[in-house]
DNA sequence: CGAAATCACTAACGCGCGTTAGTGACGTCA
DNA sequence: TGACGTCACTAACGCGCGTTAGTGATTTCG
C-alpha cells in the first residue's frame, strides 16, 4: 500500500476550508514547500532564504492568522514551554498569592516560558500532568513516587516545597519564613516584649505551614534568649469574637503573661484583635500584634496593624530564576531576603 | 526511499532507557501491537478484547508507569480537555476568587475537563493560546477579533464577560451584579435609608467592574423610586485613612445626607468604617454601610459588616454548564440566584 | 573550463497517539 | 463442504510540526 502522507500539492485554491490554517496551508499559499515555512517562520539558522520569499511566506502566515499547533510542536521538539503551577490547598489564594501567581506569569514570559495554574482542593489531580505535559512543575507536597513519575514523563523540573533536598525548599523554609519569624520577633523585643505568643491560622488548611511557622518562631526566639513562643488556635468558624477572645483570655492568663503576639497572617492579626475588643482591651497597650503578608485589611484595622511583608516580586523573580537554572542544568543560585517590617501602630 | 515508520518490532527488550514510555513500549512489554494496546486502554467498542490478553497490557502499561501523551492525543483527536481561564487585571485575585477558581477546577474535573489559569496584567498575553490550545476559554475582555482568532484556531466555546451577545455576560451583568445590587439597596431600603451612597472599590484596576455595579445599583434604586446614589472614590493608596475621612464627609454634607452607602467590596466597606473613624462616627448609628462579596476581614471589622454574599460554587456550577452546553451545541441553561444578605451590625 | 562550493529549495522521517481497513483463524449454518 | 460470520488481532494513515538529508541550479575558484 503506498504511503504518501504529505507534498501532494493540491491543484489551487487556499486553505481548507473551517479547520485551523496550518503549516501546509501557509506553504500552499505562499507557493513553497512546508519545510520552507518552517524555516522562515522559525528562522531556522544554516538556512539561507531570500528576503523575496521570506516576505510571501510572511504575508500567506498572516493573511490565513497561522498560528503553529502547540501540541505538534511540542510532540516535534519532545518539551513543551508550559511551567505548571500546581496549586494546593495548603496555599489558599489571598491577595498576596494572587500577585505572586500574577508576577510569576509575567516573569516566566520574559523567560519564554508560560505559567500556567492548577488548583486542587478535594484530591491532587494527576490529570493536569496528562492533559499539559509542562517542562517545570511547582507544588507544595509531592510524594517521591509522582517526583519520579513526573521527571519520567517529561518534566525537567520538579520543585516541592516539603521536599528537604528541594533548594527552592530550603530558601522558602530556610530564607523565607526565618525571615519572617525573626522579624516578628525582633520587632516585638524592640517593643520590650519578652514573653510572646503565636496567633495560629483559622483556616484549617494551613495547618502544614502553621507548623512551620511555629518551629522558625521557637528558632528566632532562642536565638534571642526568649522561651517559646505560645502557640494558640483562634477557630475562625461562625460568627463572633468569643474563640479569639478565649485566645486573649489564655495568653494573658500565664505567668508571666504574653505581652506581644506574633500572628500567622492577617488574619490572623485581625481576631487577636477582635479577641482585644471582646475584653475591651486593645492593641498595643494591652497585647502587641504583629501580622504577617500585608493586605488592605490590616492597613484598615483598628489599630492599623503591624505586619512583616514579603516582597512577592523578588520572591517571583526567584522561583523563575530557580526553575530556568534546573532547567539549563545549573545551580539554583542563592535566595534573596524578601521580608520587611511595615511599621503602624499595633507593636 | 523506503518509508516504513512503526511495526518495526524490536528483537527483544523492554523499553528504550531513559525517555518515557510510549503506548510502543507497553505493547513491545505485552507482545502485541500498538493498536490493541490503544483498545485496551481506551476501551474503544466495537472491539473484542479476550480477557488475558487485556491483562498483559494492563500489567505492562503498570509496570512501565505508562501514561499517553496529551499532545499526540490531542493531536490526533483533533480537541484537547483544557479550559482555560484567561484571568485579567481586572478581576484580581481575592480569596473570594480564589474559591471560585478552585470551584471551577473541581467541578470541570468532574465534567472531564481540565481547568487551567493563566493571570496577565502588563499585557494580555496571546502566547498561551499557541502554548495551550484550550477547548474553551473564559476570558474578561476579548476583541472581536481575538473572539474569531480563537474559534478559527479550534477553541470551540468562547466567554467573554464584557461581550453583550454572550449569554454568561448576561448573566453576571444580568443576575449576579444585580442580584448584589438589589439586595443591598434592598437592605438598606428597609433600614429606612433612601438617600445612598456607592463606595467605589479602591484598587484601581476595577473601574471597570465599578461602572457596571453603579450602574446596577442606579437601576435598583430607581426600581424603589429612590434618587440615583452618590458614587464616591476612596482612593486606597498611602496609609491613613483620610481620603475615606474625606469621602464620608461629602456624604454627610449633602442635602438630604446619604445614610446608607453600598460599597463595592470588602475592602472598599472597610474603608468606609475608617473613614467614619476618623470623623469620631460609626457605623449603622452615623451612616449604614453594606458591602459585596464576604471574607473573614469583614466578619472581623468594627462593627462586623454586612455582606450582600455570592456563592462561588453555584456561580461555578453555572459556568461549567455554560461551557459544556456550549461544548455540545445545546443552549447555555438559565443562570440561577447566587447572592444572599449575610446580616451582621453594620446596618 | 571543470571541480567545488553555495544557494534555494523540497522530500521525507518521526514525535505518540486514535482509528480504520484489513487479515488470517476459527466456528456456524445450510 | 462451502459460504459466511465472528474473533483477535495487526498494518498503516494522518494529526501538524521540526528537522535532516538530499537535489538541481547557480556561482566561485584554481
Amino acid at each position: 500500500m503506498g504511503h504518501k502522507t504529505e507534498e501532494v500539492r493540491m491543484a489551487g485554491g487556499t486553505a481548507r476550508s473551517g479547520r485551523r490554517a496550518t503549516s501546509a496551508d501557509v506553504a500552499r499559499e505562499a507557493g513553497v514547500s512546508r519545510s520552507t515555512v518552517s524555516f522562515v517562520l522559525n528562522g531556522t539558522k544554516g538556512q539561507t532564504i531570500p528576503e523575496p520569499t521570506r516576505q510571501r511566506v510572511l504575508e500567506a502566515a498572516a493573511r490565513l492568522r497561522y498560528a503553529p499547533s502547540a501540541e505538534a510542536r511540542t510532540l516535534s521538539r519532545g518539551r513543551s514551554d508550559v511551567v505548571l503551577l500546581y496549586q494546593p490547598p495548603q496555599l489558599p489564594m489571598t491577595a498576596d498569592m494572587g500577585a505572586l501567581v500574577e508576577f510569576l506569569a509575567a516573569e516566566f514570559a520574559e523567560a519564554g516560558l508560560t505559567a500556567v495554574t492548577h488548583p486542587w482542593s478535594r484530591k491532587p489531580d494527576g490529570d493536569v500532568l496528562t492533559a499539559i505535559t509542562p517542562v517545570a512543575v511547582i507544588a507544595w507536597d509531592l510524594p517521591d513516587d509522582a517526583v519520579t513519575a513526573m521527571r519520567h514523563n517529561g518534566v525537567r523540573a520538579v520543585i516541592s516545597l516539603t521536599a528537604e533536598s528541594d533548594p527552592v525548599a530550603q530558601w522558602i523554609w530556610g530564607t523565607r519564613e526565618n525571615g519572617i519569624a525573626r522579624l516578628q520577633v525582633e520587632r516585638l523585643l524592640s517593643a520590650g516584649h519578652r514573653r510572646l505568643g503565636y496567633a495560629r491560622p483559622h483556616d484549617a488548611r494551613l495547618a502544614e505551614a502553621s507548623e512551620m511557622r511555629l518551629k522558625a518562631l521557637r528558632q528566632a526566639c532562642a536565638a534571642h534568649g526568649l522561651p517559646a513562643p505560645v502557640a494558640v488556635s483562634i477557630p475562625g468558624d461562625g460568627e463572633g469574637a468569643r474563640p479569639a477572645a478565649d485566645a486573649v483570655a489564655a495568653w494573658r492568663e500565664l505567668v508571666p503573661a504574653v505581652t506581644g503576639v506574633c500572628a500567622h497572617d492577617d488574619v490572623a492579626a485581625l481576631s487577636v484583635l477582635a479577641g482585644l475588643r471582646e475584653h475591651g482591651l486593645a492593641a498595643p497597650a494591652d497585647l502587641a500584634v504583629i501580622g504577617a503578608g500585608d493586605s488592605p485589611a490590616a492597613r484598615l484595622a483598628v489599630p492599623p496593624l503591624t505586619m512583616v511583608a514579603v516582597d512577592m516580586l523578588v520572591t517571583a523573580r526567584h522561583l523563575v530564576a530557580a526553575v530556568t537554572s534546573l532547567l539549563d542544568g545549573r545551580p539554583v543560585p542563592a535566595g534573596p531576603e524578601v521580608t520587611q517590617v511595615i511599621e503602624r501602630h499595633s507593636v
